[in-house]
DNA sequence: GCATGTTTGAAATGTACGTTTGAATTTAAA
DNA sequence: TTTAAATTCAAACGTACATTTCAAACATGC
């Protein structure tokens, strides 16, 4: 297993990076387990041994094909957050959320598209059953995130920690699932309202919809019980 | 293809349940693609071929699993839309949103953790890529979230008919997501805070979530140009 | 230009899947 | 009790998959 640095072809178009885009092309299209190698390869138009003798397994394709995109946005997004914590009035939420966007259209130049790709991948990971994308993840990624919560916190001080890790993932379904489903949304706007939205213009629109749901006012026990007859064990 | 009314053994224990109760519960747990056909008949005590025998196919058992839900759910959904629709003033959002409680809640008449288990269900079936489920969907019940579309609409007479699309979209992900996933968040709030949350509580915390963002404040080209570099064709 | 390590190629392996088959068994009506 | 239909069962079928194998082709350093 070489790396092919400096090598005739250049390595835009080695072996491995035509397995990889390939490869990102039809897990974004149509997730991780309903992409067979044979298809990766044929598409590539390079021998179905050839994954295996590059990556090591299908699995390992899969984090590699993520690990391109994360080692660009990572230290990125690490590197704003840092920025904001060390300012010395609290953020609001919009601005926090707003430094996502920066780093996300960047992607676009570690390959075409990239931004559109990357986060549809991350929808499949979450929602596809790929127990070590989960891992895999947390384990290289978990501090980066740490210190998004801390902003949020910090940007909504009346929320109560366990309220806002469930808006948090509750947004992060916002995103993964709009990304996941991005194309067939696209198709419906551009047909039922004649407008073309890129996936710029899918972030722009979210970022007011996330700022306003985080932030919502925590419904009351007296509120909730108007609206359903039987109430959760609320007041813990 | 029988269909056993009044037999000696109950509607409840026959093959065709017991096959329907395994398979809900495990294409709840790990989707659609990734349960097969076998999973389901040895959890279901049943022999293998009685899938094909008493269903026709895998697809045809997979829409047979939501059916059992959505023949309950839709109607109930329906009458109140239309309830909602009669009254003179405007409802507000939170109120539209409110009428899915109820009658999300009375799938636990279904079934054990009926209501759980159909979103989850739902959600998969939204991310796994089933394209006959999302016509199967729309076929049968897309006059009933039409209704909803307009009711919101009254709700929100500021929000420009796109915007409204791509913000039912958005909340569509974030319910699908959040069941999709909520095992693994609710053993996250236990261990974190200690806080023990059903499905009830969940569609709780959604509510005022939903709301703020679904009326949230349109972004203006304004304001977007000041948190992103380049603005999509925002004013068409 | 030879030798060595790297990469590709075609074919085969073993496993898991959805589905089908046909005989055996159970059920319920006559 | 007889009889015909409905259901269950074990086995097999054909297909698709990830992975392995090993020989051929290739590139590279001496």
């Amino acid at each position: 297993m070489r790396l092919n640095i400096g090598g005739v072809m250049s390595v835009k178009h080695s072996t491995q990076n035509k397995i990889l885009d390939a490869a990102q092309t039809l897990f974004a299209e149509t997730g991780f387990t309903d992409t067979s190698l044979r298809q990766i390869t044929s598409m590539a138009e390079v021998n179905l041994a050839s994954v295996n003798y590059h990556f090591g397994s299908k699995k390992e394709l899969i984090q590699a094909v993520l690990q391109r995109y994360l080692v660009v946005l990572m230290p990125r997004l690490d590197q704003e957050f840092t920025r904001l914590l060390a300012v010395q009035q609290p953020n609001s939420l919009s601005q926090v959320l707003s430094v996502f966007v920066k780093p996300l259209l960047e992607l676009n130049k570690v390959h075409q598209n990239g931004a559109r790709i990357f986060l549809q991948l991350l929808g499949r990971g979450y929602t596809d059953v790929q127990g070590h994308l989960r891992w895999f993840f947390n384990h290289h990624y978990g501090r980066v995130l740490d210190k998004l919560v801390l902003l949020v916190q910090q940007a909504c001080p009346d929320l109560p920690p366990s309220e806002l890790f469930w808006r948090l993932h509750f947004s992060l379904g916002t995103v993964v699932f709009t990304m996941a489903s991005n194309e067939a949304l696209a198709e419906i706007a551009e047909a039922d309202f004649n407008e073309k939205v890129d996936i710029e213009g899918v972030i722009l629109r979210l970022l007011p919809y996330l700022s306003a749901a985080i932030a919502a006012p925590v419904a009351t026990v007296t509120q909730l019980s108007h609206t359903a007859p039987a109430m959760a064990s609320e007041g813990r």
